[in-house]
DNA sequence: GCATGCAAGTTCGCATGCAAAGTACGGACA
DNA sequence: TGTCCGTACTTTGCATGCGAACTTGCATGC
């Protein structure tokens, strides 16, 4: 009999993957595309926390074999996307203490990128972030999936300029669960507000090249981000 | 034809886990075990850099079939143990640019740690690690093994009183590949020194619960330990 | 002597079979 | 009615088969 979830129409969009991740996988071939969907399916939140994942399932709606699924699987517990049952994987959940641990390593990390930015950004790269933050400024058409991209291409410049691929690699795992377009419409005219200045004393620092200055402010940015998940879970 | 190389002797020593990587994987089972053999294998240099995996050799050599090998494979390979090649798997090889980032890392990492431990370590935390040093000082044994063990005890329990075990987690997965015997062999006196100073700072930063205190001499005491490896390999 | 192309051998990616471990359901008994 | 247990079913872990892709090495021509 064929089981026919939602699963069978897992969208095909393309996924942003770090360098590493990319480079470190066969970028072609069933089971990266498998991984490709499962990993887009769990975090657009179609697949939801603590729903199992069932090998046949799957392959059944992804019409390949059970091999490249459970390759896919190993792959996204390894992305901590997925936690072991007693008997196979679930999607995984997350408290709102895990999300103030995985905040604090990303003001860790995003941090330091920005403190490296500072005194390794070439003028060039600091233009570069300066016209992201313009265009958001100028930008009328503010809809939460804009602004996700927006946000997403400011801390990629960033993060670009620090020169260090590893860092930029961690940030990206640790950094992929945030701010998607579902929390981007919750957050509030003030929160925005706040995020903009941010951005701002972020990028004056950068231009100051002081780098000092730039990871405290994007410490302070980051953390800052947390709290709004706290308003938002804790209403 | 059988091929026998050194891998049908692989040692099965117990390996430390980070906690996540632990609870993600079923910890039992034959993949999990060839994973434990493989992943030792690698970080002890009994399999050497760009030596390629081939995964009937190695099913061979751990008389498994080549489904749990592979599986494992993908494990290492999310660990950054293994590269991709056209074909197969090949042992990472580690430039010393990389180490150089990969050390930028652990510097933001684990100071963020110190500087979160320095405010929520209890006395009893504080004391241990103060235990932890002063064992270390008064210590005639100083073989290699012995350094790498009070080394890394030194660092977990700084880790262990941030009280973040994502961070923790993100900590060992940077830091696996440092200060092992064949690298604690070839430290000078000086360096040995130094290295111990800087434990000292850290402790007295911490003791005063200055947080961007230890934070700092952490950081400086990871960037220095990386200027060991620019000594060895650069010679 | 060197390059080029072809053929044989190697190794992988994926599919599938099977046994064992886990799960749920229904019936019997308190 | 509630609980305990056995049985049938589900789902996984591992083994293995097969076709395809890549590599290697030799032969042939320039």
């Amino acid at each position: 009999m064929v089981r026919t979830k939602s699963k069978d129409t897992l969208p095909d969009v393309e996924l942003r993957l770090s360098t590493a991740q990319e480079s470190a996988r066969r970028s072609q071939g069933a089971a990266s595309e498998v991984y490709k969907r499962l990993r887009r399916a769990i975090v657009e939140g179609e697949i939801r926390p603590n729903e199992p994942l069932i090998e046949a399932d799957l392959a059944q709606a992804l019409q390949v074999s059970r091999t490249p699924i459970r390759e896919s699987l190993q792959r996204l517990a390894a992305d901590q996307l997925i936690t072991p049952r007693k008997r196979g994987w679930a999607v995984r959940e997350y408290s709102l203490e895990e999300i103030r641990e995985r905040s604090e390593v990303r003001a860790a990390l995003e941090g330091y990128a920005a403190r490296l930015a500072a005194t390794r950004a070439t003028d060039a790269e600091i233009a570069a972030i300066v016209a992201i933050q313009d265009e958001r400024d100028r930008t009328a058409d503010l809809t939460p999936a804009y602004r996700v991209e927006a946000n997403r291409r400011f801390h990629d410049a960033i993060i670009a300029a620090a020169r260090n691929t590893r860092l930029a690699d961690d940030i990206f795992r640790v950094g992929q669960f945030y701010f998607n377009k579902h929390i981007a419409k919750l957050t509030t005219d003030e929160e925005r507000r706040l995020n903009q200045q941010d951005h701002r004393e972020i990028i004056n620092a950068i231009q100051a090249r002081d780098g000092r200055r730039a990871e405290d402010a994007m410490r302070s940015h980051i953390m800052q981000t947390f709290t709004v998940f706290q308003r938002i879970s804790g209403n």
